[in-house]
RNA sequence: GCCGCAUUCGUCUAGUGGCCUAGGACACCUCCCUCUCAAGGAGGAGAUCAAGGGUUCGACUCCCUUAUGCGGUACCA
């Protein structure tokens, strides 16, 4: 039990984007990494040529940037344990298959696909222990030679102990015992000369010097499999952690990487990109992921990096599978929003307007930025707060105007005094236009909520827009007037 | 089927034998504030701690059984 340093990894294999649990068993690791002063590497396992996607490495790498977790040794970076993909290290799975085989521990199997299949087929619905029979494991050399002779490539199965049980630790756990008798003969180099995942984590995992195994629940029942290969090998075994599975909002079944549509119908975003793309902070994605599986107690919610670095133990994570809360996290990003610097979030709304086909200038988009800071809940919620002011002309219904029980009359009344006052106005600023309009109510006798409600529809041609006078002196006062005598044209046309 | 893991408000959780007539957060409801919507403030409703047996002076906490959920059972990871 010595203070080996601390090494972690994390091992997706592109077969498709990156999403939120291979998100959450990241920054669990990263979290642990630097918790601990130790490395936390990325490796990348592209064993599964048949459904391989180009697009994922890179979705991976830019993912895991955004939410800031940074890796010590990997992809574009390199270190001293590379290479950092699986298909650059064949040679090494092969040597160490050949090895086991050599020494008993493994054997050729020759079993076509469809051998296996049928005995599949078989054991469906019988009880007892379903797996490989072993067929290949007592081959005389006869035999052997035989299929050897028809050019059958073989692939390596593990010999599995007959009887006995197989402990490990899992330290989130405790003892996991289980029967021998349990386990098949698994396979750990396939014919076509690529390990199988468990060869080719249990390699690398020794060999890059991995000190701790923190990953998903979905890996706790083949872990006795691993322990069997790192005996057989003559290795020590990393320390091993199994996170809780996601389940998904529903609670009903592990997260899916499909898209699924929530009781509005509404699609769920599961890959990190769209939270991106939709607008969610990445703080506020680690704050939210850190707490899926996770707690410090019973108060603290909001943790920084920094704060999360400092308080995450792997002793609180939770046992319990957890259902995600959308709601919860948009709680949590609205929060963020808030927490942010007025210039801060003015740059990082920008390019999400302009994503949106909003051509904003800076400057405009700061002086919105205190009237929309606290009702975002994503920064594309933007577009539709302030959109009214990057168009030449608005549309609504001339119905709208008449909030409340105003008349027409009433109404065009109020919009062409309004209109008149703020010409008269002078300097166009949203104190005096508030001192102003404010005056123009008392005098009407309307309430406000009437007269301001219309005013707004004509300005912005929404019910629902931030706070009136800041939106006027933003939009400026010519377009302010002209919007409002507009108005007061479509209540003519009205009766 | 078999094996494994889990089981506290709708959801995420606090709780490691007495502090629990179970605390917090999200969501929900009411009220206040208010130019709309938010934000904020004050309240409310919501859990016989999966069920049944033990152990103990005492169990949400320990043990067993059952149920349910999830995971695994591939030349996928």
């Amino acid at each position: 039990m010595t203070t080996q340093p601390v090494r972690v990894r994390i091992a997706p294999s592109p077969t498709g984007y990156f999403h939120l649990g291979g998100a959450r068993t990241a920054l669990y690791n990263f979290l642990f990494a630097r918790h601990n002063g130790g490395r936390f590497i990325l490796r990348i396992e592209d064993t599964d040529r048949t459904r391989y996607h180009p697009e994922a490495i890179s979705d991976l790498l830019e993912s895991l940037r955004w939410l800031g977790l940074w890796w010590d040794e990997g992809p574009e970076i390199g270190g001293e344990y590379g290479p950092y993909y699986q298909s650059d290290r064949l040679p090494l799975y092969q040597e160490y298959a050949a090895k086991l085989v050599q020494e008993g521990h493994a054997y050729r199997c020759y079993c076509s696909p469809e051998r296996l299949a049928s005995l599949r087929a078989e054991q469906r619905g019988q009880d007892g222990t379903a797996g490989y029979d072993r067929h290949c494991r007592f081959l005389t050399s006869k035999q052997i030679a035989d299929y050897e002779a028809r050019g059958i490539r073989p692939v390596i199965r593990l010999a599995v102990p007959l009887e006995g049980t197989t402990t490990f630790t899992d330290a989130l756990r405790g003892d996991i015992v289980v029967q021998n008798s349990q386990l098949d003969d698994l396979v750990l180099l396939k014919s076509d000369g690529f390990p199988t995942y468990h060869l080719g984590v249990v390699v690398d995992d020794h060999l890059m010097a991995i000190s701790h195994v923190i990953r998903g629940e979905e890996w706790l029942s083949s872990s006795p499999k691993h322990v069997l290969l790192y005996q057989a090998l003559g290795w020590e075994m990393p320390v091993h952690a199994h996170l809780p599975v996601i389940l998904d909002p529903s609670g009903k079944g592990k997260l899916s990487k499909r898209k699924k549509k929530d009781a509005d119908g509404q699609e769920q975003l599961t890959y990190i990109h769209e939270f991106r793309e939709e607008g969610y902070l990445p703080e506020a994605m680690v704050n939210f992921l850190a707490l899926v599986g996770w707690s410090l107690d019973a108060e603290h919610e909001f943790f920084g990096r920094d704060e999360l670095i400092r308080s995450f133990d792997l002793s609180r994570v939770s046992k319990s599978p957890g259902a995600l809360s959308y709601d919860k996290l948009e709680f949590m990003n609205a929060a963020y929003i808030r927490s942010l610097g007025k210039n801060d979030l003015a740059s990082r709304l920008l390019p999400v307007l302009k994503a949106e086909g909003i051509d904003a200038d800076i400057d405009s988009v700061l002086a919105f930025v205190p009237h929309i800071q606290e009702r975002l809940k994503v920064l594309t919620d933007a577009r539709d707060w302030i959109d009214f002011a990057y168009v030449d002309e608005i549309h609504y219904d001339p119905t709208e105007l008449l909030q409340k029980k105003l008349t027409p009359a009433q109404a065009s009344a109020l919009l062409s005094e309004t209109a008149a006052a703020i010409e008269a106005l002078p300097v166009f600023e949203e104190g005096e236009i508030e001192a102003t309009l404010r005056a123009l109510v008392e005098a009407s006798g309307l309430k406000a909520r009437e007269y301001f409600g219309s005013i707004r529809v004509a300005v912005t041609g929404k019910a629902v827009a931030p706070p009136l006078f800041g939106s006027l002196a933003i939009l400026g006062r010519e377009r302010s007037v002209s919007r409002l005598r507009r108005a007061v044209s479509l209540l003519q046309t009205l009766s």
